[in-house]
DNA sequence: TGCATGAATGCAACAGAGATCCATCTCTG
């Protein structure tokens, strides 16, 4: 039984509680609890048998002694009782929008209905409306919510994706008459690995023209909810849209509003209350409902005698700590990027040459840029094999003898083979500047034999990068099954550095890792994995992820100049 | 249920909009 499981058996637990109507207390500190030992870095299971895991904040007697009797039993007596009263079937009416616990658990009293497919045949055959507090519109929204449930995609996308279409409805309203501001708020403004919708804040004085705008637009397939002030509309492409229309003034409340995260919000009023404010929306107001000026965000947090609190780490994950003590990092920034250490080129599977894809890292306004093509056993990538590999060099070095105001490394993404060993040849390896080692193959290998493999890539000494180093696709695949916290420490301990790849569908390391990773002393590269020259410009994802994982700019080697760079690259190399 | 205070008990995460049932539920961050 590992951490996520015995999270997911106390987040059932606290379901089951709330259709049950129980102390909302006890409900969220079983949810706080899940929260905690998910991220936990050790085995909950070990710490509870130890009686350490009631140490940890918000874990007390009850969850360590409940934890224990999961690992032992491999279930939880307090959740087998409670199946027999509520219905597990109950569970699955809450992710219907539009239904919450209190109406789950009437349809449940009142029609004995325990699962989404008996909901919806009582609704079908119109038996909903003899619940009360439930009428006919009603059941008609449960008929519609269950149906679009069912055909969609409704499901968390890819922060790239969300960037997109983020873009074009904010086109859409740009075109839209008497609007000062418009911004995407949320998750897209958190740069969140996945966005499940869209916040969009605008700020006019003719809140209605953007309501007609919107739902007049091809573009959406249903207006949800409409109001003066929000709306939701479902995009055609799969995705909801939440507008929050505001007058100009309030444009920066409510923009740092719908940014949340909702944790971080609450924190935040809870401050605020403490100190005789009042935060909402539309503005941040004393004791006496006076209005305080807010220009801008930093304002807000002023307010509060904080440190203005970046978009990206507003998670309730420190941050506000950390802004009470002065103590926040100094996040890395897109324009400390000086280049790019993993990129291909029509060497191998790449599409452009390598010449464009330096003129683009020019054009980026890097330093260096790290040619990093596949090695042969990647045969679908068109690897390469020693000797071309060391032609590339030498075509490299010939290059940057024309080149001027750019610096192209010479690399490889060498394959980590299923033992751990490496695809080109030490002789090869120390011959370039920059190795980046990646596992491309054997993906189910258990979670002792990939740890180990990884571990000996890292060890290997020529070795300066483990690229996407989980190996996860968002919404195709997880990561291998690698214990990343020995990963991470081996990683500190050989200083090899550790990549957040850009690519939007990897975004891998995550930020969870990233910061770990920080901490316990690696440090990392943020690369795009480009394989043409305008995916350069991913970049700007890796360096959202980097910055949710709290890091500095000393924490990131290609933030680095390429002469710290070159000193770092040196440091245990077997080079000859 | 956790935690602090004081040893069993009280308190604990903010604020507001929209829909429908017009007082309550659900949703948003």
């Amino acid at each position: 039984m590992d951490n996520t499981e015995t999270a997911s058996i106390f987040r059932e637990l606290a379901d089951l509680l709330e259709l049950k109507g129980e102390n909302p207390f006890k409900i969220r500190a079983y949810r706080r609890a899940a929260d905690t030992i998910e991220s936990l870095p050790g085995d909950a299971a070990t710490l509870a048998a130890e009686g350490r895991l009631k140490h940890i904040e918000g874990i007390g007697e009850a969850i360590e002694k409940k934890t224990v009797e999961i690992a032992t039993t491999g279930k939880l007596r307090l959740l087998e009782e409670l199946k027999q009263e509520v219905p597990p079937g109950l569970r699955d009416m809450l992710r219907i929008p539009g239904v919450g616990p209190r109406t789950a658990a009437a349809v449940f009293r009142h029609l004995g209905v325990a699962s989404v497919e008996e909901l919806e045949r009582a609704a079908r055959a119109g038996r909903l409306k003899d619940v009360p507090g439930m009428g006919a519109k009603t059941e008609e929204n449960v008929i519609h919510a269950i149906e679009r449930m069912q055909d969609e995609h409704w499901t968390r996308v890819p922060l790239g994706v969300a960037v997109m279409r983020a873009r074009s409805v904010l086109d859409r309203i740009a075109q839209v008459e008497e609007v000062c501001e418009a911004a995407a708020a949320g998750s897209v403004r958190r740069w969140k690995e996945t966005c499940g919708d869209l916040d969009i804040v605008v700020g006019t004085r003719n809140g209605g023209l953007v309501m007609e705008a919107m739902s007049g637009w091809h573009e959406v397939g249903e207006v949800l909810t409409i109001g003066d002030e929000r709306a939701s509309f479902a995009l055609r492409s799969g995705m909801n849209v939440d507008v929050w229309v505001v007058p100009p003034a309030e444009f920066v409340a409510a923009l740092h509003h719908a940014t949340g995260s909702k944790a971080h919000n609450v924190r935040l009023r809870g401050i605020a209350r403490e100190s005789g404010l009042k935060i909402n929306e539309h503005g941040v107001f004393s004791r006496t409902g006076a209005q305080l000026p807010v220009d801008a965000e930093e304002d807000i947090y002023a307010a509060l005698g904080l440190q203005y609190v970046p978009p990206e780490i507003r998670e309730d994950s420190g941050e506000i700590e950390a802004a009470m003590d002065g103590r926040l990092p100094a996040l890395v920034e897109e324009r400390d990027i000086l280049g790019d250490l993993h990129v291909h080129s029509d060497f191998s599977d790449g599409l452009s040459s390598i010449k464009a894809m330096a003129d683009a890292a020019k054009a980026h306004g890097y330093e260096y840029i790290a040619i990093c093509d596949h090695s042969k056993s990647l045969g679908i990538a068109g690897g390469l094999t020693g000797d071309e590999v060391l032609r590339e060099v030498e075509f490299i070095a010939d290059l940057n003898r024309h080149l001027d105001g750019i610096t192209v490394l010479t690399g490889t993404e060498v394959d980590i083979k299923k033992d751990g060993t490496l695809d080109l040849p030490d002789e090869v390896l120390s011959r370039l500047d920059v190795v980046v080692a990646s596992v491309h193959s054997s993906f189910r290998q258990p979670r002792d034999v990939m740890t180990e493999r990884i571990v000996r890539a890292i060890r290997n000494g020529n070795v300066d990068i483990i690229g996407h180093p989980t190996g996860r696709v968002l919404g195709r695949r997880s990561g291998y099954d690698v214990d990343m916290q020995k990963v991470i420490e081996e990683a500190a301990r050989c200083q090899v550095a550790l990549e957040i790849n850009a690519y939007p569908e990897r975004l891998d390391l995550d930020s969870g890792w990233a910061r770990k990773a920080k901490d316990a002393g690696a440090v990392l590269a943020v690369n795009t994995d480009s394989h043409s020259s305008d995916q350069l410009g991913y970049m700007v994802f890796g360096v959202g992820v980097a910055r949710r994982g709290w890091l500095e700019r000393s924490h990131v080697i290609n933030a680095w100049s390429l002469e710290r760079l070159r000193k770092w690259l040196a440091r245990s190399r077997n080079r000859t």
